[in-house]
DNA sequence: GATGAATGAGCCTTCATTCAT
DNA sequence: AATGAATGAAGGCTCATTCAT
């Protein structure tokens, strides 16, 4: 009884372990393959900022392709849900529109990782996403949380009724994008820290204006 | 004397033929580097895509690093060309400033090579985009015209005074650059096309209204 | 008492379990180490290709080389009972021996699996085969068979008195084996398809002329 | 002018060196391929047992299989050359066929190396040696001197005259190749060393004895 | 008796680069 | 100025096997 107790313990225990190396795994990979790319990440490189070995990225994972794949479906998944965590509908439609954008700056500053990984993707057109059945309409509730604000607001009066949400959406994304992925040309061209707490707040106040600008009746 | 003429002739001949093989070398690499990116790029398919070998690109550009710092700057250099011959001072400001928005948009959709290049230098924190001194302030010709023409929005009162051009040129930069690198994902997420005619025809004229709307007096 | 029962017919049950998987290990693993020898043989593909899995192969026969072992003393088994099951003693010493090549010629062609399982370990010199016991003077079956025929057909004057048992078995084998291990390449060289009915047919006759040839008086 | 004839000098050594480097990796290629067969065969095995690195095999051949394609060509290659320097128009039809005979022992006793390899190939049904264009109808040569000795005979009378020279030469074929590929399991089971050489003098002498016995009138 | 999870060692291959005229 | 031959180092992956119940 003790002992079966015992192993009951032991096996979850292990079970444990087996969740946090593939999490673990998936971190490092996520950095890496963030930073160097897809073909410039190096298995050898990602295992070895693990406490496992390389070996278990193919056992997890099947290869090196397969935990790209793993490291960008959880990552999408982090950021769907942290959309869903967006609420706007105790505020005003001008106020919602300034806010979902700001909270979308915010977002995408503090997740440089992800929006790197979109770019490395991009670069290889995308033909990655495709295979992630679970990413199908993924776009869905950042729209869909537009669109109500946008239909409150035309309702009111307030807003501008001839916008589609998608259009609104890939404004904001545009700038935000930006702002971490191409932050190193841009700085170096013009002089200017992207990252710098200051900037970052302007740019964040200027993005706000221009949507609430654009979208205002 | 004909003999020395002669040699001086084959002596040209050859320059015209380094400067062919130079040329068309970077050319493929430009290719080749923004489909792959620069881990991805492979040194041999450069060289098999061309009518020399492989040994050329380590005799013109000293290695894989150097190749790839040449094509980064004749693309920034060929950009700065383009944004040169852009002329707005015969156009009221509004419209100049429309005008920018829109002729930046297709020059971004016309030149997808150069948009990815960028992103795959950015992938790459801009490390080497840094060593080439002569891309030092690149950034300077689209601003200052920006520059230019917000100084006389301001003096007549048609634009507003508060915005600096750089923010301006930001923008459409962040707008551009995103239709073009974020292709790929953002067409998967949200399913749309963004390379089809109408709509980006559609987009070409939304950028000039946020333009136009944010910087209205 | 009932519980007893009970468990003891489980435990016979298990038994032919039991029996039933390491059978069914014995036949997948044959068929593959004969396609594929022996280095070419994975573990992974024998056990895929049965209902258990990896694991059994390291319980029942220890690991890779235990299987092999299996395998080459079960086949040479099976072989040894074939060859007991040949009967000529009702037959004049002539007739029987053309009977026995032909026998063996067909057994030779119905069981491909097993003549290339002996090409496979003599390419490794046949060092399993030593490893196992039990097939020691194996081969005195086939030969004593033969014996008894060429004795009677020494004293009836039908046959030869001055040859070896042994060399006639080499000789039947010899043809026999080559028949079917070395079907492709001598097929290829030669553009003749070894198993087709019609050649296989002559080739049996022609293989019993020219033992019959050899011993007569 | 010295210069000139001095690096005429280094280079055809340098190209006799590659000629020596590509011989001897085939050499030892053959070897192990024979001992260990295709997939038991390591190219770091191949590689250390040469002056040249593993480099070098894929720099000259491509990969394994390319090592084990040009093994395999050079060796048919190498038997042609053997069978071309037959020579039996000088014997009598009976006397011719016997020397056939035993040449073609003596070569298959003295080239076990070859005889494994093509033991190997048929482990995989011949599926490489199909590959390799050159050695379509590479069997020619030694059947059609067996079809002039075979036409010979027939027309004096000596020889029987039904008998294809295709199946005399599968005979040959079988009995030797069987000597050296089977060795080690008939060997085994029959308590008999192949390769002794009283043993290999009377087993050629067998041969002889069928294969005239069988031709003969 | 039976098993899912984990793994060390080694495999084949490819990369950017340099040698030697 | 131009080049064919050669290569060291590392890369992704797969093998048979053992651990721990």
């Amino acid at each position: 009884m003790v002992d079966t107790q015992h192993s009951a313990e032991k096996s979850e225990e292990r079970l444990r372990d087996a969740e946090r190396t593939r999490a673990e795994l998936l971190e490092v990979a996520t950095e890496v393959f963030s930073e160097q790319g897809y073909s410039g990440a190096r298995v050898d490189e990602i295992a070895e900022r693990t406490r496992t070995t390389k070996r278990m990225i193919y056992y997890y994972f099947g290869g090196k392709e397969g935990l790209y794949l793993a490291v960008l479906e959880a990552a999408y998944r982090r950021i769907r849900e942290a959309e869903q965590g967006l609420h706007a509908d105790h505020l005003a439609p001008v106020d919602a529109v300034r806010r979902i954008a700001e909270l979308t700056f915010d977002h995408h500053h503090d997740h440089p990782g992800f929006i790197r990984l979109v770019s490395v993707e991009n670069i290889h057109n995308g033909q990655h996403l495709g295979k992630v059945e679970s990413l199908r309409d993924l776009g869905t509730p950042a729209v869909s949380l537009l669109d109500d604000v946008l239909a409150r607001g035309r309702a009111s009066g307030e807003l501008r009724g001839d916008v589609d949400a998608v259009d609104v959406h890939m404004l904001i994304s545009s700038y935000c994008v930006f702002q971490v992925a191409n932050a190193a040309t841009f700085g170096f061209l013009f002089g200017r820290d992207m990252l710098a707490p200051d900037v970052r707040e302007r740019h964040r106040r200027i993005l706000g204006d221009i949507v609430v600008g654009w979208l205002s009746a």
